[in-house]
RNA sequence: AGGGGCGUGGUAUAAUGGUAGCAUAGGAGUCUCCAAAACUUUUGAUGGGAGUUCGAUUCUCUCCGCCCCUG
């Protein structure tokens, strides 16, 4: 049995992952994008070894902060793994905020092995978006989403697929639960979450890791870390920078919640902030009623 | 109490006797290897009342609220 556990951040997946971890006796798979990388613990809320309690835990912490490390190498990783956990008729318990991740290692999402990518600079964004315009295709990005017209761009010269797949699931016994809660309580819990992160020494975890900023793609990019670029540079107080990333922190909550419900068919749950264990028991009655049909 | 100033979306601001602009916050959405990324889209305001005027957010009066100075 496979259980994934999605949600916006700060919600409590965490303690959920490891209530359910202990009561399958299952392994815990990380599908983080930022937690996979070592070092940026405090800015990730990574999952600290007291509150493992002992679990398994995968694919956290692994790849060096200045290595680059896409969905391509994470659904390779995710998916050898699982077909070993499984072999071994382990339960598998998936926790993570990274969409992207989990359909990728879930679904039969294909991508090509080794092409050479050009990054077109020598075209404007209208350029590219004529000439993938030569090529028939139905569905165009916006002109404005560079990213996505020069990948697209890529595939079409080296005559790749861009038939979308993605609708059928590779492992059958697999139940999605979501944690959620009020969008209010929500930014509330992730602003005083923040505020948790500099007291416990954010500051000091960006400042150790200074040097990497010129080489790590993931610090330039992670919510949390990012964001103190200015502050080095004397262009912005701690202040704002604390707020930067509160602010940030709750895009990616609103975004998050949309990628989910669109990309996935799963079941919410309510966190209950005040006791936290009847959230627990309601979705471990969830999973009994339906375990026996899957 | 007297004198002066100021009231524009949640917040910060711009402008005008004739469609109230921008930023930010908030909402919705897209998604096949940078995804904690990139991109699209959208709700919402001239403190209340009266007057002048074809027309007032703008000018006048008044009430309310806030700020400064004096006592």
């Amino acid at each position: 049995m496979i259980i994934a556990i999605l949600g916006p951040t700060a919600v409590g997946k965490t303690a959920l992952s490891i209530a359910l971890a202990k009561k399958y006796n299952a392994e815990v798979i990380n599908f983080d994008a930022m937690q996979v990388y070592e070092k940026l613990d405090i800015g990730t809320a990574k999952v600290t070894r007291e509150e493992m309690e002992g679990v398994p835990h995968h694919l956290l912490s692994f790849v060096p902060l200045d290595k680059n490390y896409s969905v391509y190498d994470y659904q390779k990783d995710a998916r050898s793994l699982i077909d070993k956990l499984l072999k071994e008729n382990r339960n598998i318990i998936l926790v993570g905020g990274t969409g992207l991740y989990l359909k990728a290692m879930l679904f039969d999402y294909n991508f090509t092995e080794g092409t050479t990518y050009k990054e077109y600079n020598d075209l404007t964004n209208e350029e590219i978006l004529a000439k993938i315009k030569s090529y028939n295709v139905e569905e165009l990005p916006h002109v404005n989403n560079r990213k996505r017209l020069v990948r697209l761009l890529n595939k079409l010269e080296n005559n790749e697929s861009i038939t979308n797949n993605g609708n059928n699931l590779l492992y059958k016994n697999t139940i999605f639960i979501g944690l959620t809660t009020n969008r209010d309580v929500l930014y509330d819990k992730i602003n005083k979450r923040v505020d948790i992160m500099f007291d416990n020494g954010l500051l000091e975890e960006v400042e150790s890791l200074k040097d990497y900023f010129k080489t790590s793609k993931a610090l330039n990019t992670a919510i949390g870390y990012k964001e103190f670029i200015p502050y080095f540079n004397n262009e912005k107080t701690l202040e704002e920078i604390k707020d930067d990333i509160k602010k940030n922190s709750r895009h990616y909550a609103k975004r998050q919640y949309t990628f989910f419900n669109h990309q996935f068919n799963l079941t919410w749950f309510n966190t209950n902030y005040n006791d936290f264990n009847k959230t627990i028991n309601e979705v471990i009655n969830y999973i009994e009623n339906i375990k026996h049909n899957l």
